[in-house]
DNA sequence: AAATAAGTTCGATACATACCGAACTAATAG
DNA sequence: CTATTAGTTCGGTATGTATCGAACTTATTT
């Protein structure tokens, strides 16, 4: 295949897109690297050469994505590093299920606001409970959505 | 009822919640007074004062709100002030329908990264495409939750 | 024990951006 | 035609935080 574009920029534009996705550009940076490399396992060192960025980023990076499950440490008997690789097994529909938390919070803000009203049944009243309708749909069908992932996944192991 | 909390700090609490979802503090601001607020209408010029924001935040920020839809703009006759309140008839699913372009970013970036593979079936190549492949799902699965969504809100008119 | 290696931690920096203030525009009023 | 009102625009500030650099920790080697 003939690539337009290199590893290099990959690695950047991984770094921009998980930005945007809210983590930060280091951890998209190594998520990007561990995507392209053919090594089984990235050492910390080669991260921090690789993606010329300092060893403090890389460990709180790391320590970051190790706390997300996204990527899991190895080590090696006889050697002192630590080593990298994409989780094995990841279970991606929790990406989701941590996120959902928000969709509370916004369902409890819009029927509070109601609660502050004199009126409880007029336009606005009720464009708040649409609101906090919407958002209690959206926590109540979610996890189905991510169950129905799940099993759909299984069946191809 | 015996409120502990009073508007003004529903109000600022709306403004973290926004932010924290993306949006400003000021945006969530402005929601939250139009929310709890009795009048129907609010004037540019209420907002600086009840917001104790500037002038131009507010511009910004209302602008903001009204290319989203979620509020929208009156005037009245003789009148040479613009007035704003929640938009009526707004459509929630619309705000999740802008979001999902990132699903489908993510979906290319997960592909491109196997491109880049010398072995493109190896552990690292099956990750990606088991990355790619939820965000596929998600970005099948969530129109039709929305169109679910919109068809039983329809039912309850 | 001294030196090296592998990470961690923490104060400082640099960058992005929400918000401000002042200057500006456009329309109406006196 | 000047003054006022309503809002916009744009350069600057200030706040939050991702990243850096240096000091520190802990373990290993010589």
């Amino acid at each position: 295949m003939n690539h337009i574009q290199n590893r290099q920029e990959y690695i950047e534009e991984c770094g921009l897109i998980m930005e945007q996705s809210g983590l930060t550009r280091m951890v998209g940076r190594i998520i990007g690297y561990l995507a392209v490399t053919d090594k089984e396992l990235v050492s910390f060192d080669e991260f921090t050469e690789v993606l010329q960025a300092s060893k403090s980023t890389i460990s709180t990076s790391v320590k970051m994505l190790t706390s997300m499950n996204l990527i899991k440490a190895a080590t090696l008997p006889g050697d002192r590093k630590t080593y990298y690789r994409l989780a094995p097994d990841y279970c991606w529909s929790q990406i989701l299920r941590l996120k959902t938390g928000i969709l509370s919070i916004m369902y409890a803000m819009f029927i509070k606001g109601i609660e502050f009203r004199i009126r409880k049944t007029d336009k606005t009243a009720q464009w708040l409970t649409e609101a906090a309708e919407f958002y209690k749909f959206m926590e109540q069908e979610i996890p189905g959505l991510l169950d129905k992932w799940e099993a759909q996944k299984q069946l191809t192991k």
